[in-house]
Order: C-alpha cells, then structure tokens, then sequence
DNA sequence: CTCCCCCTGTGGCGCGCTTCACAGGCGGCG
DNA sequence: CGCCGCCTGTGAAGCGCGCCACAGGGGGAG
C-alpha cells in the first residue's frame, strides 16, 4: 500500500465508471480497504488459472486481458483504460482467474478484495445492481465475440477492431482521420482478432495502399471510416 | 398465462437452482407475478433484438440458445434444461435480447418480467449474488467458447462437446458407455461446435470406425471416453 | 401411397489462413 | 560499440475445413 491520502484515493475511486455511484460513507467503506497499487509496463498483474480474490479498477495506464494457449498463442479479450474495472469474476465466485491480466503501459490499479467487497456488496442493493449491468455487458461483448470468429472473415474483424480500438481509445480527429494511438505491435493486433501477425500485416499493407488507413510509426491512422464499416 | 394453483408454481420454482433459495414469501411474491408458458418443439421463443424484457426458468423441456448469422448459419450458443434459468441478461440490463431461444423440445416455462423482477432483487440481495453467481458462470463457459474456437481444432472441440453432453444430458452408463440420448443433428452438432454438418460426419464416422464411440439410431453412444478425453 | 424435406454418408475441389523462411530496421543493454 | 531481441514487410508452401455434388433413407403431409 502506497503513501496516499485518503482524499486522494477517494478522488480515483469517484473515477470509476463502476463505483462512482456509491454514497461517500459507504465509498469511503471501501476505501478503507482498498490499496493502490503500481504495475509497470508489461508486469503480469495476474495469471490464468491463479487463486485471485480481488478486483482492480484501472486509475492510471491500460490493461490488457488475454488468455493463452499451450503452444504459445495468445488471445486478447479486452483492453482496460481509467475507469473500467477487471477482474470481477474471480472476486464474485471466488474461483480461479479465468484470464491472464497485464500492464500495457505503467498502470495505478485500486485493489478491492472480496472479503472487504462483499459485506459491502449485501448492504448495497444499488451497487449489486450496477455489477450486474457490468456483468451482462461484458456477456454481450464476449458472445459477440464468440459469433465474430465463427461468422466473419478475418478482413472483417480486423476492420471491427479498428473502428473499435479508434471509438475507444482513439486520440480525436488528427489531420486526415482518426488516429489510434496504443502502441500495439501487429502481434497484439493479431491477438486481439484471432490472427497471425502476417496476416495483419498483409491485410494493413492492402488497406494503405487502398488509402483507407495510413501507417505512421507503429501509429493507424484511419482515414476511411466509412470504407472500414462496410468491410465490418 | 394458464391456470395452474399457486401450489403447484412453487414447486415448479423450487426446481429452479437459481431461484431455489428464496424464501416462502418471497418465492410467492415472484410466484404471483409469474407466467406458466407452454411452448410446441420446434417453436421461437424469442429472437435476437427482440426489445424482450423477461427471463425464463425450464420446468420441462429443453430450449436452445443459438445466434444467427447473416448467411443462415448459426451458432449453438447453449442448451438449457430443466432447473436452469436463461434470457436473464436482457431483463437484467432492458436491452435487446442477444440471441434465439428456441425449444428443442415440448417446453413449460416460469417466465419473469423485469418490471417485476426487480423491485424483488433490490429488496433481496441474496437473490442478488446468486444471480451474480450465474453471470459469472455464463460468463466464464462464454469465454472458454472464444479460446476453444480460436486455439482447437473441430476434432478437439467436437469431443469436448461429446463429453459435456453426456455430463449434463446424458442418460447413465449404457451397455458399453455413456448414452447422448438428445436428438441432435450432425447439422446442429455442428452449430454447436461451429463446424459444418460434413466435417462432424466424417468425424464421428473416423470415431466409430476406431471403436471411440457407437452410432446408434441418432444417439451416440461414448465407448471410450478416455480416447475422447485425450483429445480435448 | 406418393411427394418432399430433412436426415446421414462420402468424395473432391478450393479458399483462407497459418506456417515457414528470409530480409532489414530500431532500441536497449552489457 | 556490437549484439540481441523485438519489430515490420513479403513471398511461397501447406493444411484444415468449408463448400459442392451426389446418393440413399425415413417420416410427415396430402
């Protein structure tokens, strides 16, 4: 647990999409509890198949979820910015973790754990209630994604996670079209759809050359939206 | 709705698991609000992006929770049967539903409106974790499906499949093995594996031909489990 | 009974994507 | 500084599996 004020942490939880609906006594319940704590970039928060009993909401950096495959694969199932949580299932069941979580960049997580979480969670009906939204939108996300692999091509999930990646941790409209920032290799790109890098690679080459996005050291610029949707 | 006593609803919301745990007057709180629904086999229960704002609990039958792709394809997304709840996610969050549920079989449902659901799950925050407990469930079995597609091959997600049908719908030990007595389709154990009604033919043909299992009048009969174990 | 639809069974071709192989660039670290 | 590990870029080969084609069977509707 670092150094820091009660106030402070106060602050950072009132960021979170998920908390910031709580009454300040039953916040400041919380927080007595809650450690802040720092990842840098890269570092494994945690693993698969570990004996998690917490869950993090992101103040500072982005996180990415991913789950891996015994010849070495890696798929991504989410990326984490401020004010998301990760990491709620194993702190709802008390089971094992079912993904691996890791640093993108240096991160500043809040870590709630479930036996602090849960006496909270029995006095707040209105705070149950949001998890479940929360739970039931990450169910709607993850069965799409389920139907995306088995209906469409890779063309056009790669397209979809552009879009994706542009609405939601893009910078604004820069010249010429909206720009992704993450420094994701083409690597993660391929994890991130449930390809191989080549194919990415390749498939991003026809796509410059069609001047629907441009490259721009290890930066994607779209500059054809509308070319993307309809691929998607 | 159909006349059927208040007696005889509880206990059919008893069988419920997720419901089973609340209490006598809590139960006819829900009870007086719920619908006995019969649905033929065959029959729609509700499409993807109805506005629907109810879930159901199976008394009887078994319905099947598949998303449609544009080109008619489909993918099983899961089979419900008796004492389980689905449909949860849209009553939950008031959204779209986010796939088919259709009955398999002859159906009798308890069917829960949200407008009346919720006032009940505020009041009660031990329903509340429960249903907590089945997101995460849903939501752990849905991401699995995503590694599986994207790191198996269709004969190890065939025999997994194989192995958890007999587990959940499975009549005990036969003579020679564990009975799959669900009239499934090659065509919808191919949905349910995302694979075509050929490539499961002439897997479960390879199989039998290796003694692994026994084709018999549309149920399959699993001789060596271990074999199939192995391999997924 | 006949027709029709959906089922099982099986072979072959083709496509999408992975895998392999190789080349060159750039940043960190001893 | 040079090495090493990561990155991007690109062509060629291979494979899994979808798609097509065709054949025969059984059950429900008329």
């Amino acid at each position: 647990m670092l150094g820091v004020s009660l106030a402070e942490k106060r602050k950072l939880l009132r960021q979170s999409l998920l908390l910031s609906r709580l009454g300040d006594s039953e916040a400041d319940a919380l927080l007595a509890y809650a450690r802040l704590q720092r990842y840098a970039a890269g570092a494994a928060i945690f693993a698969k198949g570990d004996a998690g009993a917490s869950m993090m909401a992101v103040t500072k950096g982005r996180v990415r979820i991913s789950a891996p495959s015994l010849e070495g694969k890696e798929v991504v199932l989410n990326i984490i910015g401020p004010g998301e949580v990760f990491g709620e299932i194993a702190l709802l069941d008390g089971k094992e973790r079912t993904a691996d979580a890791t640093a993108m960049t240096a991160c500043e997580l809040l870590v709630l754990e479930r036996r602090h979480f849960l006496p909270v969670l029995e006095r707040h009906p209105e705070l149950c209630l949001h998890l479940l939204q929360v739970l039931c939108e990450r169910l709607r996300r993850t069965s799409e994604q389920v139907e995306d692999v088995l209906f469409r091509h890779l063309q056009s999930r790669l397209a979809k996670a552009l879009l994706r990646l542009a609405a939601d941790h893009g910078a604004g409209a820069s010249a010429g079209g909206r720009r992704i920032d993450l420094k994701l290799s083409q690597r993660e790109l391929g994890n991130l759809v449930g390809g191989t890098r080549e194919s990415i690679n390749k498939q991003l080459q026809a796509w410059q050359r069609a001047g629907i996005i441009a490259l721009d050291k290890g930066a994607i610029v779209i500059r054809d939206g509308d070319a993307l949707e309809a691929m998607s």
